[in-house]
Order: structure tokens, then sequence, then C-alpha cells
DNA sequence: GTCTATAAAGGGATAGAC
DNA sequence: GTCTATCCCTTTATAGAC
């Protein structure tokens, strides 16, 4: 509208919300543009399609994240307290965009060459920086003997599917949205206790 | 076709493989008649809807596996046994329905209104069934003491995640499909050490 | 930059002939 | 029971006026 050249940001900021927060993956253009309060064309004028509006959005959204977990795991910490603090970037981020992990798994569901676009390699990475660590807190006899890939897909599958598989759980344990939330959040312990059989440090 | 009667079960048979173990999650109508050498019409006049074909298939793929999980928890095994045996049990269901998990994902998270029409409260009941036998176990000092609803949530979490996130995971740790499969039995074991931190048993 | 109008494609569902 | 033809709705995307 009358915002100048604030639309286009006022596109991505609507779409954010649209996707990441109220969770609405399948939106359209229309449906996004009318909660903006601009024209649909408008959309297209700007980014072309709705697949690359998506793709823009995302992006920024995941890169502060991806940002902050390297740096953990890069710096000097000890393990166990990387891993904490890991969870805790993990959890906080998720009560921003609650469904950051359904759109990635909903999007790599139904095209998974797309992996690429969203994905990229950078989680390669990032395991290339993580699976020694690991090992040598294994070998100093600080954790029980698990391969690297387990432990991770362990750390990522205890985080992320109580959030994908929110309805499911919530209804499973007869929690209102309140009581999933409190759930949420005391899982940052029970997280960290189950890999490592021992309860969090103190902060 | 010429097949009389049996072209009902044709559909049907179809439709489980391409959502199930296909993993087309978003096949169209057109998709599953031409698969099945039928026209797509016929697909209407057995089933009425898209919609409820899918329901059907989906109820018939899960009935067996609800079966055999409940027959578990109500046995007088040992816990730690009902455990082992629900992974054995979830292991070999996800052999032959790669998909299930991610059609179950996908179909909630683009409607959480459904989840009573594909998964009724049978999953209650289940849980009334495990905490007590869970908490009795925590009670005679054999585990850890945890909150049931995050041990069930663990359980879930790692057997499913790495199902519905195999894109993710598959290249993260640049295993091939034969590699991945490996991998993902593996997990049996893994599992198990995390949840009760030992060795499972021997069968 | 912003709007209206319209094209173009996809897919679910039904009517009616055979 | 099976097929063809058709309807109808949704949604993306663009052309062109303002």
């Amino acid at each position: 509208m009358g915002d100048l050249v604030e639309t286009e940001q006022l596109i991505k900021k609507t779409a954010r919300d649209i996707f990441f927060q109220k969770g609405r993956l399948k939106a359209t253009t229309q449906e996004i543009a009318d909660e903006a309060g601009v024209n649909r064309a408008l959309i297209h004028y700007y980014f072309r399609s709705r697949e690359q509006l998506l793709q823009v959005v995302f992006e920024e959204a995941v890169a502060e994240t991806r940002q902050k977990i390297a740096a953990i795991f890069e710096s000097d910490l000890p393990f166990k307290k990387k891993i904490s603090q890991y969870l805790d970037v993990f959890i906080d981020r998720n009560f921003r965009y609650p469904y950051m992990q359904n759109f990635i798994i909903t999007e790599i569901n139904q095209n998974p060459d797309k992996e690429d676009d969203y994905l990229n390699k950078k989680r390669e990475n990032l395991c290339r920086t993580i699976f020694p660590q690991l090992n040598e807190e294994i070998k100093k006899g600080n954790m029980a003997p698990v391969k690297p890939e387990h432990f991770i897909a362990n750390l990522m599958s205890m985080c992320s599917y109580p959030l994908v598989a929110k309805p499911i759980l919530q209804r499973m344990f007869a929690l209102d949205d309140d009581g999933y939330k409190t759930f949420l959040q005391e899982r940052k312990q029970v997280i960290y206790k189950t890999l490592f059989n021992e309860a969090p440090p103190k902060e």
C-alpha cells in the first residue's frame, strides 16, 4: 500500500508468519496476499513465483540459527556443554517458528530432489566438525560408545519429532496447547539425560 | 479389465504400493488409475473420492500392526522385553511400508482435524496400558525415572524420525540406499540401549 | 509499483452411453 | 462394471492499463 519500498519486506514477513508460525503450509499466494493486505500480482512482481518466495523466506529464517549452531560446535567448550547449548538454541528457535520442522519434512517428502535447494551442503560440514569431537569424548570415557551417526540421529529425532507429530502426541497425552508447550520445554532436560544418562549441567 | 470382481482389490493394492512403498504421497487419481491399468472413473465408482480411497487403504494397512502392538503390551512379558518386541514390529513394518510414517505426518500437517479419521482413539487406550507398566518398572528400580510421556515420545521419535527425515540424514551421513537400510536396522539395538542404557536381550 | 482481467493447467467428480 | 466426455473448481502466472 502506501508504505513505499516496504512492500517486499511486508510480503516476506507475512509469508514467514503464515508458514512457520501458523503452520499453514499449503497457503496459496492469494492467502498470503490477503493477509499482507496487498494485491496478489505483487507477489509475482517481487518474487516471480510462490516457489521462489518460499525459498527466500526459508533461507532467511534458517540462516541465523545455522550460524549459531556452527559457532557452538566450533567453540572450545566441553562437548556436553555444546550439546546443552544446541538444545537451548533448538528449543528457542522452535518457539519462534513452531512449524519450521514440519515445513522441512513436508517439502522434502513432496519433492526429495529439492533437498539441495533448501538445505545445501552445510550439514555435511557440520558432521565433519562434530563426529571427531564425539569420538574423542567416547575415547575419554565420558560417555557410552555409540556410532556418531546414531548419536546425531537420536539427538535430531528427539528434538524434531515432537514438533512434527504434535497433533498425535498432544492427543495421545491428552494435553491442551499450554500443556504441550510445557511438555516441549521439559524435553531439553529429558533429551540431555537420555543421551548421556546423567542430569544436564546447571547454568 | 477382464479380472471380474477383482478390480476393487487391484485399485487398493495399487494405491497402497504407490503411497506407502513408493512414497508418492501426492499421487493423483489419474496416476493411480494408470498404474493399476484401469479407468480413472472406476476409482470414483468404487471409492467415491480420492479421500475415501486413502482412508480405506490406510486403515487396512494399519490394522494388523495395531493388533500386534496391542497384543505385545497386553501380554505378561517383562516390560523391557515388550519394548524389544515393539521395536521388532516397528522396524519390520517399515520395511514393508517405508513411507507410512511420512504419510501420517504429511496428512495430519495438512489437515490436523483429520487426525480423528486416521488415528482414532486407539492410541489413548494404549497409553493407559503402557503408563502403569512403565511406572511399575521404575518403581522396581529396573530403569531410570522418567515421565511416561517423555519415554513414549523418545521411543516414537527415535523410531519414526529417521524414516520421515530420510533424505536429510541420508545425505548428511553420505549413505547410499543400501547403507541407509543397514543404518535403520542397526537402530533397533541403538534405541533399546539409549532408552535403557544397557544392551538389548539376546533372542 | 500497483491494480484488473485473463490465460492456462491441473485435478476431482459426475452423467450417460455401452 | 467400464468407458468417454464434460463440468467445475482451484490456483499459478502474466499482460496490460493506470
